[in-house]
RNA sequence: GGAGCGGUAGUUCAGCUGGUUAGAAUGCCUGCCUGUCACGCAGGAGGUCGCGGGUUCGAGUCCCGUCCGUUCCGCCA
């Protein structure tokens, strides 16, 4: 070991002992007779002390001339500082050092690598390996790992056995883009990256495996956002001979030991709701429920008074914010520009403020009496003082926009506390979503997942309806994990690629050997995925999952640090027999 | 594929209605300083205003195109 101890673990008790220290030069301090060093490594910041008089000169020019992120190696005394620093924990003592070697220099850094940087995202992506040197990004990583390991033991303890499956497989058309990788020696032919193990945790149900778990890489070559990379990771899961109420009790116990270990939050038992209740009350399947602000329709009270774009409306609905009456004429002006922006577009946005004194001032006075205010209030719950916002149109539409304003207004009155969490399961998702291009039926889970036994017969005459045994698990409006109880006979996993207009050969070209595997003692099983980077984001109180990932690709999809993708040689395709266009 | 915002010193940004030599902070370099810890003080270097075209007597500033970054919509079984 070049070292006897980090720069991290240095106190009081040290005092009068000799020690070797390595890590980065932080930055250098000189004071002209004296100069002081911060040394850095991952454990924290030692300081160096080099004094004219008692350091021979040589070790003093030596010092001078360090810069930034040098690599050193100081061997002194532990001394107790003169003047102390309460804001690290070594700051109680300082080293005086007797020698110093440059294990190597550096050239000046491209940005600060200090928590409160001045570099910005891009360079900083560049620039990663410096990036990663910083507390805050390197903490992030730790909370990952902290987080896999916890997740390890909470299923070992539960008998779950972690099973790796294949990185190169099969494409499939169903949902995401495949990332596809070209095979040498079947020219022509191409495997495809997983989007999921989903198909391989099954047939690990069928062989027998009963509980199966694996923290993986999952690909999918769609357009990328704050909080979607084309590689990222999910802790999958899957279980044999369960309900889908083993499946919820099972996960919710797992992440509520999470939170208890490694953040020390007691979570509250998790609510179940309907996704139908979730789409009615805040117009969202993923719903925030840090707070309430839940939706209120108002077709009743407001149609058939003469107010056109109410009157001609599949639905009127609106949310109720507390104390917000006094929002003056720019803050409405605001709320309305929102809505209108392209990104949510609604055409407008009716207020009504409710007055302190019990009288109502809204946008549509023209079309409303105070008693037809007055029975809107009711209807919201609204009090002296709040202020209702209403939305019209298509009953998706409207329900859609009204969400996006409903977590806008959260934002703006301060009531998406990043230390708050609220947790969710959505349940009975619908089996299948029409797609309005095409007019055809896709899998809204996946093409394995079961509907409601109850729901089977409507398959064929109004297949939107069939609900299906899946569920998501919400916190804070972030989809932490899905899954479904799956299917696990051929007649019905045939029935459903029917409906999703697989031909039969279709289906057996592409899952036959699943829909096989059913037909040798398949058991019944359901599973769960979670998203393992957003998982880590809402731990450490982030929006977005970049930071969470140790190398993480930018918006187009690119590494800007090793620069991919790449180009290849002109060999290298000739070798694959590809030729481009 | 679409929309918004951005691209000016190593870095983060300012730069008004187009007008002389493009600024600040920080970093970097030099000098001074014996208790600093965001040290302080004095001085200095540092610019293809993303790129291309246009309007104009004159463009960092206006217009068109393009590239890059970022956020969102579409997309994400």
């Amino acid at each position: 070991m070049l070292r006897t101890h980090t720069c991290g673990e240095l106190r009081i008790e040290h005092v009068n002992e000799s020690v070797t220290l390595c890590g980065w030069v932080q930055r250098v301090r000189d004071k002209g007779g004296m100069l002081w060093v911060d040394l850095r490594d991952r454990y924290g910041i030692t300081q160096l002390l080099f004094e004219e008089g008692s350091t021979a000169p040589e070790l003093l020019s030596q010092a001078r001339a360090l810069g930034r992120e040098f690599v050193i190696k100081a061997t002194g005394n532990v001394v107790e500082r003169f003047s102390k620093n309460d804001k690290i924990p070594t700051g109680d003592i300082e080293i005086r050092v007797g020698t110093l070697e440059v294990l190597n220099a550096s050239e000046v850094p491209p940005f600060i690598i200090e928590n409160d940087t001045d570099g910005g995202e891009d360079l900083r992506m560049k620039y990663r390996y410096l990036d990663l040197r910083r507390t805050e990004v390197r903490e992030k990583l730790q909370l990952r790992s902290k987080l896999a390991i916890a997740t390890r033991n909470y299923l070992a303890n539960q008998d779950f056995i972690e099973v790796e499956t294949p990185v190169l497989i099969k494409s499939t058309p169903e949902g995401a883009r495949d990332f596809v990788v070209p095979s040498r020696m079947n020219q022509g032919e191409f495997y495809a990256l997983p989007q999921s193990p989903q198909t391989f945790k099954q047939l690990l149900m069928v062989s027998g495996f009963d509980r199966y778990f694996q923290i993986v890489k999952c690909f999918r070559d769609e357009d990328l956002r704050a909080d979607r990379q084309p590689e990222f990771t999910q802790i999958d899961c899957e279980m044999a001979f369960v309900t889908r109420e083993d499946v919820l009790n099972l996960f919710e116990g797992m992440v509520r030991s999470l939170f208890k270990d490694i953040k020390e939050v007691d979570l509250p038992e998790f609510p179940r709701m309907t996704y139908q209740d979730a789409m009615r009350l805040y117009g969202s399947d993923k719903p925030d429920t840090r707070f309430d602000m839940k939706f209120v329709e108002f077709n009743e009270v407001a149609q058939n008074k003469g107010f056109n774009v109410f009157d001609q409306a599949e639905l009127v609905v609106g949310i109720c914010a507390k104390g917000c009456a006094e929002y003056t004429r720019k803050q409405l002006d605001a709320l309305t520009d929102f809505v209108r922006r392209p990104q949510v577009g609604a055409k407008g946005l009716v207020y009504v403020k409710c007055n302190p004194d019990g009288s109502f001032k809204s946008s549509v006075d023209k079309f409303y009496t105070q008693d037809d205010l007055q029975s809107w209030a009711d209807l919201a719950g609204a009090e002296k003082g709040d202020l209702l916002l209403v939305l019209s149109g298509k009953a998706n539409e409207a329900r859609k926009q009204l969400n996006e304003l409903r977590l806008h207004l959260g934002d703006e009155l301060g009531l998406r506390d990043k230390n708050d969490f609220s947790p969710l399961w959505v349940v009975d998702f619908p089996l299948l979503e029409l797609d309005e291009e095409t007019g055809k039926y896709h899998a809204m889970h996946h093409p394995f997942t079961s509907a409601k036994k109850e729901d089977i017969e409507l398959l064929d005459q109004s297949p939107g309806e069939v609900r299906a045994n899946a569920y998501d698990m919400v916190i804070n409006g972030v989809e932490v994990g899905g899954g479904s109880i799956r299917i696990h006979d051929k007649p019905t996993q045939q029935l459903m690629f029917k409906h999703l207009g697989f031909s039969e050969e279709e289906a057996k070209a592409q899952f036959g050997f699943l829909m096989e595997a059913f037909e040798y003692g398949a058991p019944p099983h359901g599973g769960i995925a979670f998203g393992f980077d957003r998982l880590c984001a809402l731990f450490g109180g982030s929006d977005s999952i970049r930071d969470y990932i140790a190398f993480p690709k930018n918006t187009s999809g690119r590494d800007v640090m090793i620069d991919s993708p790449s180009h290849v040689s002109d060999d290298q395709l000739e070798e694959l027999g590809i030729k481009l266009r």
